[in-house]
DNA sequence: GCAATAGTGATTGTATACGATTTCGTACTC
DNA sequence: GAGTACGAAATCGTATACAATCACTATTGC
């Protein structure tokens, strides 16, 4: 996880450096929504100078983890609702699609470590974990898409999950009682992968799963996000 | 079409100068795959330094447009067929939800314009016209998916036209007896719009329009390609 | 004649320096 | 007292300069 299309830039680059170490502050959450990235700071903590640096910022920029105002500087992207909503939607569908297409290549192995990770969410539910279970949430889909055989799918489903992660969008905080339905759903998506379904219907189960935290989220906000919310059905969801 | 998330970077910007014009070279063919991509060349006639230049190919490669190798430099991507089967399985993906979400917010006039262009396209045919036939075919989809709400889907509809665009992936040139079935679809497509038709027939029937393409691509192509294709099925084709 | 190697040229990677733009504080005016 | 104009500080944008790295070729040894 956490490895977006470095192409041609080995870990050597200061640039790439660079994009790490600020991309890690941000998913970590050291540098939270609305951080104030000012090039000439970051260069100096991180011993190098400012042209890296400028160039990690904007391929962050381009993953949309910061927001790049010119001759103004770079903040950490916040937690707008709209942008929440996007970011589901869109991770609805791409992480649909390649989970469809990594289905056939999961083995009973992954199927197993899926289940055990789904067995420890189930145990930070009780213990009270939103950190952990975060964490294993995403374990547990990475079991689901990582073989997808198309690099160029994955990267996205990647790149919506650090825009996630930035946005420090826990369940737990969001939508407190959705969790449970969530660990529920994973058994449901295994048995799927497990017993062989079609791929419409484990993409539609993927992004079902989805949709009901973003629904969930969308339940408990203010009616005025509702309201912009209404222009922007989720797909797949409100079929049928 | 082909604005691709300038946030922050005005026009007037010399990164941004850089940028588009490298972009333009390699989108309308002067750059060609396999192209060497020398910083300090572009620079030079661009009549700025190399930084903005860098900047600019760095981006590229982020769309994947250019190849970027440390210490070696860029080139313009190559019509791999790898390349090609991962980028349009992307597309029918994307493009697909875009076309779906956008469905309900395209009106008469739209579907009065698509027609039109595809009434052109028809033209195309019989005078054996197929720079234009290309140009109109994407008109054709702006039609159909500019509409769509989320900013986030349609840039990644965007990035994948400008890479078959860098591909020069006309249909005419891959598959001849092709784009007469395609014109067909345009129109089966704008009359489920037309009657209002699910988001998910919607979805399903745009990307089978663009997997037929692939598909087509793939049946006159050598047996070692095929075998690769194999393993990355495009989803909801073979479904039936 | 072939292979390994050292040297050279080309190109990228990064640092430093300076100009351009914006922001924020302060003083001044109405 | 509120609003505006001005100025200074901060920050970004780009140019230039140099160091690091790599590809390629010629040479040497076998």
């Amino acid at each position: 996880m956490t490895e977006t299309a470095t192409a041609g830039t080995r870990a050597g680059s200061k640039s790439e450096q660079a994009y790490a170490a600020v991309k890690a502050r941000i998913v970590d959450g050291t540098y939270s929504p609305g951080y104030r990235l000012v090039l000439a700071k970051i260069a100096e903590d991180l011993g190098v100078s400012v042209v890296p640096v400028r160039e990690a910022i904007r391929r962050l920029e381009a993953e949309g983890l910061v927001k790049f105002e010119r001759n103004v500087g770079a903040t950490v992207s916040g937690i707008d609702p709209t942008e929440y909503l996007y970011t589901m939607q869109t991770l609805s569908i791409v992480e649909g699609a390649a989970t469809a297409l990594s289905a056939p290549l999961i083995g009973e192995a992954d199927i197993a470590r899926a289940r055990a990770v789904n067995a420890e969410m189930r145990e930070c539910l009780e213990h009270f974990d939103p950190v952990r279970f975060t964490r294993l949430n995403q374990d547990f889909h990475s079991v689901l898409f990582e073989h997808c055989p198309n690099p160029h799918i994955l990267d996205l489903v990647h790149r919506g999950w650090n825009r996630l992660a930035s946005l420090r969008s826990s369940t737990f905080r969001f939508v407190p009682g959705r969790a449970h339905d969530s660990v529920a759903e994973h058994e449901a998506l295994l048995r799927l992968v497990e017993t062989g379904a079609s791929a419409d219907d484990i993409e539609k189960a993927a992004r079902l799963h989805r949709s009901a935290t973003l629904d969930a989220y969308l339940a408990q906000t203010p009616a005025a996000v509702q309201a912009a919310a209404a222009d922007h059905p989720t797909p797949q969801t409100s079929q049928q």
